[in-house]
DNA sequence: GTCTATAACTAGATAGAC
DNA sequence: GTCTATCTAGTTATAGAC
């Protein structure tokens, strides 16, 4: 149990790091096209063609691993979207985000993030570290939501924090639906409606807005 | 691989269908308290203090008695909700139901069932025996969401059948993320708000029913 | 229908050679 | 840092006594 800096930010040798990383690689494919469950130690060895034993080497338990790929999948997914979601302004860009939030998952890691967040035991403490790794998603809805909105009446009104996280519950629900039943139509007609939606609330909001015209 | 009938209806023995429900309350239970990693028929079996090889007789796999606890979770929350439901007609007694739906889950069913949804590997078609079980709710929030909205311009805009799959992922994203972050005050505060906007917008609704005044 | 016993296998984790 | 080998404990599932 004295296996130090495995959390930590210490960086070792070069190649150890390209190991794990290639650990953390290999956890989120292995999670993302199995589940959760049936994600194991060997399982994850076998995705990424190495030693069951670097795992424990690196990470000292496999939950410790499945925790820092959490992490990982959600910095880039970060990474990618958090400029475009500073910049949105309008309802229906933050309809836009999510759309390619969701068809953009070209490494899966969006598929992955659901899994891990999903499938995990309920009571322990990983359940908070979950909800502070994703947290920040709301923060950036939630300032999204205040530009969107601003100027107008339901900019005083609307209690942009709730929605915020609603919008993100929202959000992980509809992933969480669509990886249970793969080649829906459903999800699609879903996000389609929502842009609708938002194209048909965006002019009102604009027309609600006291003094400034346009941007 | 000749268990037959354990997904059947025949009824053999009044004791042998005591058994079975005794085993799908303590995998319901099992899966409540620790997720849906951890959930062995020996786990299971050390819940409702019965033998392990039950499972097997009953059920012929855990995959199956899980499949069979989900179903049957679903089926107790149905019972007791569709009622209310069915009478639902406007925007505010929609929320007033999802509020319960998550306050009076005395019995973890609705905990369970989340956690069943979530943890479950993506691919294979479990996913969509799943989403089939699932399916009746967004038929009831649909025609819930047509009487709020009948008689209004809404009526007339509003894709029901999106919005009200969104409704249901809007809720099973909020059980998880609830789930997560037990005693998180963010759950209740979201709800609150929406109980809110429903009283918001319902007036809004009744305003633009054109003949009807009122009920 | 329910039990014990057990087969066949997989899990997380560690020790120690290299 | 990475490997092989191994320990212990847990896993699904079945055979056969009762």
């Amino acid at each position: 149990m004295e296996v130090m800096g495995t959390t930590g930010e210490r960086r070792r040798s070069r190649a150890g790091n390209e190991t794990r990383d290639r650990i953390v690689d290999a956890a989120l494919e292995t999670v993302r096209a199995g589940g959760l469950v049936g994600t194991s130690a060997r399982a994850i060895a076998r995705t990424g063609d190495f030693n069951q034993a670097l795992v424990f080497y690196h990470f000292g338990s496999i939950e410790e691993l499945l925790l820092a790929a959490l992490q990982r999948a959600n910095d880039r997914r970060m990474e990618r979207f958090r400029p475009r979601l500073e910049e949105v302004d309008s309802l229906a860009g933050l309809v836009e985000v999510a759309i390619d939030l969701k068809r953009d998952d070209v490494d899966g890691d969006q598929s992955a993030l659901t899994a891990l967040v999903a499938g995990w035991p309920s009571d322990g403490d990983v359940g908070k570290r979950i909800v502070e790794i994703l947290r920040p998603w709301d923060d950036l809805v939630e300032a999204a939501l205040r530009r969107s909105l601003d100027g107008s009446v339901l900019g005083q009104v609307v209690p942009t924090g709730d929605l915020a996280h609603a919008i993100s519950c929202l959000f992980i629900g509809i992933e969480l639906m669509g990886r249970l039943d793969q080649g829906d139509e459903r999800t699609v007609a879903l996000f389609e409606s929502l842009a609708g939606a938002a194209h048909l609330v965006g002019p009102l909001v604009q027309a609600m807005r006291s003094g400034t015209p346009a941007r």
